[in-house]
DNA sequence: CTAAAATATGAATAAAGGTTCACGATCACA
DNA sequence: TGTGATCGTGAACCTTTATTCATATTTTAG
């Protein structure tokens, strides 16, 4: 085959990339569904709708296959993330960019979200992460620019004076469970959670006559 | 065998029974190290020093071994978290009770941890939990019992007007989050993130200048 | 048009691991 | 001490499933 001019792919090249993608699509509904172990490749190749020797093509096993499916997403997500967090001036502004940004991007990708918050979860507790090391620092650089943005809002005299570890802990908690939520109840969204009210919680507490503005 | 007076067990039936703890034991261990998947039947037998056979004799089957295990211990710990909410009085009380009786259960039984938070986790989202029906039920019941203390106390003007689910998802979040991390991270616990920081974090929020008394 | 290269297939392979069961050891009780 | 019940063993069995590979099909380029 010529080799085609740099940065240009063939249509077969194409075809081929796009066929990739159809697995990992057909990937993650079923691993979201039915989580790791309990997915067979088999099941994958026929949803996707092709052979099972097709998808050893293109991946090199099953377990690869799983990474690469959340190392892009989780890419994806982290670039989206650290875009509006420069578009938001203060400290507080950018963590509600942080909340707003991961609501709604996990809005769309439910699927993915029951697979990264798994992984997640287990990766500051649990068994063996299934993730990448790639991935995990990654995902470790997200949850420090987390606690910086914190931290310089503590500086700034905005925040109350906690560790910035543990805030952080905090938001990433609240807002697992209550995407969570939305993924296991299917129906409602956010509409179903006022966004303004994680918020609420995070900034001022249950506690009650605080939310003079 | 003669039949032991009503309630008497045998030595010998005694002595079985804690055969099985011994088995209940290793599972712990190795599942919350390793996860349901990747910890074998043949493991669990070796580091409890019984047979296979044995293991089978007392249990049914893997899965039904770690059901019996996710609900013995739960049963405990929401017995417990009953308890002390009976022991406070006000809902704000009552929900400090909460929090405090979760770190300290979680900071014993840290194994127990990284399995149950694992299933509960899945309970509200992903794949299929392998929790008992019974055990998911008593769940549903423990946060039905939070949300109602927290209703109670936004009826009694103590608590801003959230809807209680998601108060509730709030906690579960947060304390899941950080006790992950102690468990993650082995070393300190109760002393690295005061459960103070906690409670002021849920009742006050981030917001700097809300904490006077 | 044709040969080499790239694609795609799915039956066959092999390894892993859950479950069973025939049997030996041990205990209770006379 | 004898005998039946209980306890405990682990090798063998069998299902499941990830992975391979010989083969068929399609594409490319000369």
């Amino acid at each position: 085959m010529v080799d085609p001019e740099d940065g240009q792919l063939s249509r077969r090249q194409r075809e081929r990339l796009w066929h990739r993608q159809l697995i990992l699509d057909a990937a993650e509904k079923l691993f979201s569904r039915k989580g790791f172990y309990q997915t067979n490749v088999q099941e994958i190749a026929e949803d996707a709708e092709f052979s099972v020797g097709f998808l050893y093509n293109m991946f090199e096993n099953k377990e690869l296959l799983y990474q690469e499916l959340i190392t892009a997403r989780a890419e994806e997500y982290f670039q989206k993330t650290y875009e509006q967090i420069e578009n938001a001036n203060t400290p507080p502004d950018k963590l509600r960019a942080v909340l707003r940004t991961k609501l709604n991007f996990f809005e769309r990708h439910r699927r993915f979200f029951s697979i990264f918050a798994n992984i997640s979860s287990q990766m500051d507790s649990g068994p063996p992460p299934m993730m990448s090391e790639d991935c995990m620092s990654r995902y470790r650089k997200y949850q420090q620019k987390l606690e910086e943005i914190f931290a310089s809002g503590v500086r700034a005299g905005e925040f109350e004076d906690f560790p910035s570890s543990v805030a952080v802990l905090a938001i990433e908690g609240i807002t697992n469970t209550i995407i969570g939520q939305w993924v296991h109840t299917g129906k409602n969204a956010l509409e179903s959670i006022d966004p303004e009210i994680i918020e609420r919680i995070l900034f001022d507490g249950f506690r009650a006559g605080r939310n003079e503005k």
